[in-house]
DNA sequence: ACGCTATCGTAC
DNA sequence: GACGTACGATAGCGTT
């Protein structure tokens, strides 16, 4: 034996590693514990790496009890059993250390420590290299010239230790840590040791003497009491020795030469990773590369899929009557382009089953494709069959790409992989194709990038190639439907995502492609006039500091202000100390160029974010903007607007209503704008069922007016606006869980007065304060909250003892009903909306989303009809304890409508 | 040149 | 530390 063998405490390292993430553990898409796994194959890994062992073993206690219990039936009998999750973590650990080819080690009747210790003592006999891996002190008397260990170090990693290392831990040499741990005892496996000896004075005795021999052979050297404890324990200190003293005889262990490392299936194992959660395992075995290039070579017509490349028209016929027997298909285009309002389709790719599908080229590099007017009827065909269902991944985009294309009627029934799965789970970050199939599936896809090189489209992809990635598509959109549906029923989430998330999609894929005209050329004339302005505010703020900087930095602001002016910060930020809006407020009372930053830095946000990006988003085929609800953006189950986020154009100032105005209607239409009157505030009363609350929506009041009356002790007449503004700030802290500090910087008063104020407001609407205590507890106990249409949100932070997370966590959960719900309504109002149109022939279009409001195009003639229809509808899409109320207006412009 | 984080600000 | 949900701009830093 040469090379250096290494030697793997198992399950010192299962141990360490489930409980280094007790107070945040691990989970796998399972939902079962994973900390043991994650851990145990991160040290392995990084071992690996770090040394690059050509010979190792992971070692294991036996199944069955030891000689030691035999001795001692008190033997590790105060050891508390290890938790169920930890358990359960034992045989994937085994699986994946067998998928790896690494040689297990467990025998009958002996510990772990015994085997390690049988091949330490030979090492040491015969003088070759041996690290043994493990955090047990117990091993450290292995530890001499052939014989190092491994610990773990402060950093979170493993450091090798040898002889004198463990003399300077422990202040004995490795040899007399047997005698050392005889007086001291070990708890953990319930050995005795000297009762009133601890680390100190047996590292003392242990120097004096040398060994538990030369201790009781001069006990009369010790002081009375020291000489009194050894002699009342002299028989537990000789049967502690006995109990860790290990074996060093194990029989019938194979010969260290043939605990080699070797090849292994790592496609296998990066799979195992996968399952088990641990991606960051998996990407570090093999660069993603590499694995999706093996990928490539089999996936084509491998053993899980056969994927064909349709040609000849007569298949194509072949392929409809089959869809349209099979009434549900994945379907999904290979475009040009990532904005469906620019892309032509290049490619269709179809899946009937799990492991076929089919590539239908219309425009491929060296390949006779089929007509393109052809391919479009079938497709046309199927998706107007309102018996089928269409299973894509992020359907909105192939409905616009379709669309453009000239499939206008589609009536088919809609799946989207992508909101299935951000329904199952809206806590997760990403739902891109790429990360379900890994998530979910455990499959991992050929990546866009590695198909079509930089610069060149898919279009320039040879056929084989174009087919094994869009076929792959196909194949795993049809996949991940079958791992969804009976997902969402199990989750109780199967009629939210029919009756809402679906005909949704639709409505809001009909918005994006209508999409809203814009005023470019007066943004831009806007925008000039922004330039002069900001410039004469610089050279202002320039001359008064008397040099130049950008006030656009914060960094440089921060030398200005604080340094320079001398002015006293406010607040600190994570890296130096905050210029936000509140604090160059307050700064303004003693000097003034904060007051002119102010100025500079709202008009420089106007013109960067607004006045010069929008006009660069006008669609050059249609003249408008088109902006893309995102369905899956949100935990709560909000929409979230981006490309550009036409949800926070300004409304509040008159220079931000100025953008609002450029937004304009087509000829002859005029918008609509229809908003919910507080309808989160709305949704509380009804969820909380509180009946002061209730009334105001009932009677029709001002609820922030109520509010004050009621926490200031007066009548509603005589309200003053101060308090009135007051009420209206704790009505909207109390939805998002305001502190009193909060509440008391919001207000500039006191915390003690804000405290008096939340206080009053509980004292006023009892039933809110149950209905946050009882929402907190629900979630405690099942780790989610729902909303009124039954989405689901995890709130996993809800049984933390850190103080900040558990807040944070319980604000959460109070919101999210409130905030979710009221989105459930207004997402319901629109498909109400989207089909009552439908219905009364109406030409008028829903163009925008904005939370509780509506914008609509209308035709002149339409307006007042549209109207009255809007309100109804939007007033009974559900049925809550309280009225909904709608406010409605039209207008030539978006700014003439708020 | 690109990608990431921090900070800031807009909306509801 | 301290108010929920988003998107996006700029600065500044690190990596390619």
């Amino acid at each position: 034996m040469s090379k250096k063998l290494y030697l793997v405490d198992g399950y010192a390292l299962i141990y360490r590693s489930y409980f280094a993430f007790i107070r945040k553990p691990l989970f796998n898409p399972q939902g079962r514990n994973s900390s043991a796994v994650f851990g145990f194959f991160r040290t392995l890994l990084s071992i690996m790496q770090q040394y690059s062992p050509e010979s190792l073993a992971v070692v294991f206690d036996s199944m069955t009890p030891t000689f030691r219990h035999v001795k001692y039936p008190a033997y590790k009998a105060t050891r508390e059993k290890a938790p169920e999750d930890l358990h359960a973590q034992v045989p994937v650990i085994e699986e994946i250390l067998k998928a790896m080819k690494f040689p297990q080690l467990r025998q009958d009747g002996v510990e772990a420590d015994d085997i390690i210790a049988t091949y330490a003592s030979r090492a040491a006999s015969e003088g070759w290299p041996c690290v043994i891996i493990t955090g047990d002190k117990d091993l450290m008397q292995l530890v001499g010239k052939s014989v190092s260990a491994m610990i773990p170090d402060k950093s979170g990693g493993y450091a090798e230790v040898g002889p004198e290392e463990v003399s300077e831990k422990f202040g004995v040499a490795p040899e007399q840590i047997l005698d050392y741990l005889s007086l001291v005892g070990d708890q953990s496996d319930n050995v005795p040791g000297v009762k009133g000896i601890g680390p100190k004075g047996a590292v003392d005795l242990i120097r004096r003497f040398g060994s538990l021999e030369g201790i009781y052979e001069n006990l009369d050297q010790l002081s009375p009491g020291q000489q009194e404890k050894l002699q009342q324990e002299r028989e537990n200190a000789f049967l502690s020795r006995e109990l860790i003293t290990l074996k060093t005889d194990v029989q019938e262990l194979p010969p260290p030469e043939e605990l080699v490392l070797g090849d292994y299936d790592k496609e296998q194992v990066i799979r195992l990773f996968l399952r088990e959660g641990a991606s960051s395992l998996a990407e570090q075995l093999g660069t993603a590369k590499e694995v999706r290039a093996e990928k490539k070579e089999d996936s084509y017509s491998g053993e899980n899929a056969e994927y064909i490349s349709l040609l000849a028209a007569d298949e194509l016929d072949r392929l409809k009557k089959a869809l349209l027997e099979a009434k549900l298909f994945a379907l999904d285009v290979e475009t040009d382009s990532l904005d469906p309002m620019k892309a032509r389709p290049v490619g269709v790719s179809i899946a009937l089953e799990a492991g076929q599908a089919w590539y239908i080229p219309l425009i491929c590099e060296g390949t006779e494709t089929l007509e393109e007017e052809g391919v479009r009827r079938m497709i046309a065909e199927i998706l107007k069959n309102p018996d089928c269902t269409w299973v894509g991944q992020n359907l909105k985009y192939d409905y616009k790409v379709l669309k453009r294309w000239g499939i206008e009627d589609i009536q088919a029934k809609l799946f989207d992989t992508m909101v299935a799965a951000w329904l199952l789970d809206s806590t997760a970050n990403t739902f891109g194709m790429d990360a379900l199939a890994e998530r979910l599936l455990q499959y991992r896809t050929i990546h866009f990038d590695d198909v079509v090189p930089k610069g060149k489209e898919f279009k320039d992809v040879p056929l084989k190639e174009a087919t094994a990635y869009a076929a792959e598509d196909a194949d795993i959109t049809f996949r991940l439907y079958e791992y969804l549906k009976p997902r969402l029923e199990e989750e109780d989430l199967a009629r939210t995502f029919r009756d809402l998330e679906m005909p949704l999609t639709r409505v809001l894929a009909e918005m994006e492609y209508a999409g809203i005209g814009l005023d470019g050329k007066s943004l831009e004339r806007y925008g000039k006039e922004l330039a002069k302005a900001l410039d004469g505010i610089q050279k202002e703020i320039w001359d008064l500091c008397g040099r130049e900087f950008n006030i656009n930095s914060t960094k440089q602001l921060q030398e200005i202000l604080f340094e320079e002016r001398k002015l006293n910060p406010v607040k600190k930020t994570k890296t130096g100390y905050s210029t936000d809006t509140s604090v160059l407020e307050q700064l303004a009372e003693e000097d003034p160029v904060p007051e002119l930053i102010l100025k500079h830095r709202g008009l420089a946000k106007l013109k960067s974010t607004y006045v010069d990006t929008l006009p660069k988003e006008i669609n050059p085929h249609t003249g408008r903007i088109h902006t893309s609800f995102q369905q899956t953006g949100t935990a709560t189950g909000r929409l979230a607007s981006k490309n550009p986020n036409l949800q926070n154009i300004p409304v509040r100032d008159e220079a931000g209503r100025a953008i609002r105005s450029a937004f304009i209607p087509r000829k002859g239409c005029r918008f609509i704008s229809a908003d919910y009157a507080q309808i989160e505030l709305a949704v509380f009363a009804h969820l909380s069922g509180d009946e002061t609350l209730s009334r105001a929506f009932e009677k029709g009041t001002d609820i922030h007016r109520q509010t004050a009356a009621l926490i200031f002790g007066v009548d509603e007449a005589e309200v003053s606006p101060d308090q009135r503004r007051v009420a209206k700030t704790i009505n909207f802290g109390v939805i998002y869980g305001m502190s009193p500090f909060r509440l008391s910087n919001e207000l500039r008063i006191s915390r003690s007065d804000a405290a008096h104020f939340i206080e009053a407001y509980f004292a006023q609407y009892p039933k809110v304060r149950e209905f946050i205590d009882a929402t907190v507890s629900e979630t405690e106990k099942s780790g989610y909250v729902r909303t009124l249409m039954g989405h689901r949100r995890f709130v996993p932070g809800i049984t933390s003892r850190n103080r900040t997370e558990k807040s944070g966590a319980e604000r959460i959960a109070v919101n999210t009903p409130v905030q979710g719900s009221a989105a459930d309504i207004v997402k319901t109002a629109m498909i109400k909306l989207d089909m009552a149109l439908m219905e009364g022939g109406y030409r008028t279009k829903l163009l925008l989303q904005v939370h509780d409001e509506l914008i609509l195009e209308a035709p002149e003639d339409e307006v007042v009809r549209v109207s009255e229809l809007v309100v109804h509808t939007m007033q009974t899409a559900v049925e809550l304890s309280v009225p909904l109320k709608v406010s409605i207006e039209d207008g030539d412009s978006w700014g003439a409508v708020h």
